[in-house]
Parts: C-alpha cells; structure tokens; sequence
DNA sequence: TAATAAATACCAACTGGTCGGTTTGTATAA
DNA sequence: TTATACAAACCGACCAGTTGGTATTTATTA
C-alpha cells in the first residue's frame, strides 16, 4: 500500500486541517486543475489567466503567487495530468501482458466507449496541445517527445514480448508497428474531433482491428 | 469551354494592365494568402490581423473593405488553399487508377519527400486548423466535414474499384479502410508535427506499407 | 514577529473592429 | 479631348476590451 503510494506521481494527500502550506498547495492544485482543464479546452495561447484564477477560485496574486508565469504553470498543470493519463491507460496495462494486440484492441475500446474520462469531440489533450505547442515552445515540445517516447517504447516492448510468447507475428518491427499504433490512434481521434462524429471512430476502429489481426502468427 | 469556367468558383484571371478591378483583386488575394499562411502557422485565433495586413503590404481599411471580419477573412483563405491542395493531391490521383493501393503508398511517400509543399514540422494545414476550430465554429467545421468526407469518399471509391478490377482484396470494406487511411495520414503528420522528428514518420510509413500490402489479394 | 499566502489595483501592449476622409480609375457627356 | 461625377479601393488614427504581468497591501499562521 505505501509501495503504491510511493510510485505515483501525485502529491500527497493535503492534511485536512487547515494550516499554511495545506491551504497553499489546495490553492496550488486548484490552479493546476482549473489550468489543465481551460488549455485542453481552449488551447495554450488562447487560454485566459482571468478565466483560469475565476475556476480555481482565487486571484491574480495567488496565481503569480505560486508560478512564475503563464508558461510554468502550463507545463506545470500538463505534467500534472497527462503523463499520469498514458501510464494509467497504456503503459501500465501493457506491461503485465503477453498478448499486447489484444491489450491494444481493449485499450481502444475504452476510448471509444469514453471510459477514459475523454470526450472524443473534444479530443486527445495530448493530441491538441502537441499540435499547438510543438515547433513553438522548446519545452512543451521535449515534454512531448518524452511522453510519446515511453509511450511508443511501452507498446513496442510489449510487441517484442509478444513475439517471444508467440502471440505476434515474429517478421514484423516492433518500433515500426508501436508507432503506426500511437499514430493511428492519435489519427482516429483526430478525425472524430475534426468531424464531431463518432461514427468515423467507429470506421476506422473497424479497420485497425483488422490490421491488428494480421500481425497475429 | 465557357461551360467549365461557370463550373468553377475560382476568380476569373484578374487583367494584367492596372485597373481598379485588378488592383482591388490583387490586394483581395494578397490578404488570402497572407491569411492563409499566418493561419496556417499561428492557428485561427493567434493569428493577428495586424500581421496579417503588414505581410500583405496593405491597411485595416483594406482588409475590411474586403471582409467583413476575421471570421470570414479566416474562412475565405482556407477555402481558397485547403480544397485545391486535397484535389491535387488525393481526389485527381485517384480518380484514375485500378491500383489505389499503389497511388496511396505514391502520394504518401510525395509526403515524406516533402514535394507537397508542406513543411511537415509545422504539420497539416488541415490537421492544424480542424482540430484549433472544430468544436468551437460551426462553420469552419462543416467546411472541414465535407472537405474530410470528399477526401475519404474518393478513396473509398477508388477502393471498390480496385476490388472491382482485382487489386484490393474483396472481403475489406472500403469505407472503413478509407477512413482509417486518412486517419492514419493525420495521424503520422501529427506525430511528425509532435515530435518535430522526420524519423518517425519513416517508423510509421514502414509499417503503414505493410498494412497496404497486407489489403493485397 | 517573521514568513507565507492571498487580494487589490494597476500597467503597457495588443486584440479585433470602426470610421471619416483621401486616392484612384472609369464612365459619361460636353 | 477634356471636364465632371461617382464609386471602388485604400488609408491610418482611433475605439473599447482583453491580454499577461507587476507592485503594493492585507490576512493568516507558525
């Protein structure tokens, strides 16, 4: 239990009684999630400071209080909530399976069932903001890299474990195949946002699974 | 001949002599284009109109002797370069073939040479502006829904004719890998455009001409 | 008291958009 | 051919509102 505790990235538990630093870090989280929330919606750049204090509930001050600015607390807030999104919905999952085509197939239904906390007419977070931020802010854009990086290396170490299993087509690669895998998802959700229509998802699902099957032996 | 020129929404060729007509024109698609690559860039929403007047050499008064507003200037530029790009590109190629799935490894590898006078870097015209617009503006949405269905429909029918002359296998369903095609573009340009690595998009290509071939009879 | 947290008031810069007025080209008519 | 009338094209100062960010003050608690 503490082992699990210890292995997440979230912060600890504030104390419930009042005191100084819980009331700063409430106010800290506060901001991290009403930022998270405005720039998945809105977009970094067109992200409003005013309408990310009014959510938080707090103001200017405090804001300025606890980041330097508007650039530390997006990364801030993006860190806080996207990384552990992949570990919880790929990463984790993958790791403990030796049949990762099927663990694929399952993952997608979920998102297209929108168990992932995800509404697919909004889109990926991941997708929107690395196709806003990246090519305009180095740091963003090496964030993003790290995350589809593990992403990516996650799905092809589960590929190769596959194929040692014999659950997955020894002549395919495995660092080729993960990446379609991230691409075509990143893709399918795209177009759903594009065109406010889940049906497309469903579509395109059905020909990915296809493709899914022919890398089984 | 004078039938296909009403067929076409495109300006009739402004005169080269200077006259009030061809210089109202002239500034006309100067805003356009300067619009256009300003959107492309910066998104819908960043982009300045300011800027935009100053890479066109012309004034607010100008531009709103033209526009109405942003919305229409925005709206106006992406109809003007994004259809014409997808029917180069997509609908002309694979209007006259029997071998889609050659045409589709073509046009993909024209991509990944960069003869499509996309900077991959800075990502898809029309994977940057549907995912900042869709959802928020219900006109550059539906403009962006039909552009995406024209685009999916010619693959999809380029497919059943391959089944038809014996080039794609018939047990697939042409509208489902039409889709995923197209989802998978995005997605590839995305990651592309995410990582700012030209590598990953080989990775995926690999993989993606595999899954090609893979609907091969 | 000392230090942290939060609130208030404010700033310069920039946003999309407006408006009165000027320039330019063309059609008409003497 | 030249003067006149007119409208399209263009200009740039200006508007109200918003942006991210700052300086100062007040409240809270160890």
């Amino acid at each position: 239990m503490a082992e699990n505790l210890e292995r997440t990235n979230l912060p600890v538990a504030a104390p419930v009684h009042d005191g100084r630093l819980a009331r700063g870090s409430r106010t800290r989280q506060a901001l991290l999630d009403a930022a998270f929330f405005e720039i998945y919606e809105q977009g970094f750049r067109s992200a409003s400071l005013n309408e990310i204090i009014r959510k938080a509930g707090c103001t200017k001050g405090s804001l300025y209080h606890h980041f330097p600015d508007k650039h530390a607390l997006g990364l801030a807030a993006v860190a806080d909530h996207m990384g552990a999104h992949i570990d919880q919905t790929w990463i984790e999952p993958l790791a403990r399976t030796d049949d990762p085509l099927t663990s694929i197939r399952l993952i997608i239904k979920r998102y297209a069932n929108e168990e992932q906390g995800i509404d697919p007419l909004r889109g990926c977070p991941f997708q929107n903001l690395s196709q806003e931020m990246s090519g305009i802010d180095k740091d963003f854009q090496s964030y993003f890299t790290d995350l589809f990086n593990r992403w990516r290396g996650a799905i092809a170490a589960a590929l190769a474990r596959g194929q040692a299993k014999g659950t997955v087509r020894k002549d395919i690669d495995p660092e080729c195949v993960a990446t379609l895998v991230v691409a075509s998802h990143q893709g399918i959700t795209s177009m759903i946002k594009a065109t406010q229509d889940r049906n497309v998802g469903q579509a395109a699902a059905t020909a990915f699974f296809d493709y899914l099957d022919s890398l089984r032996p």
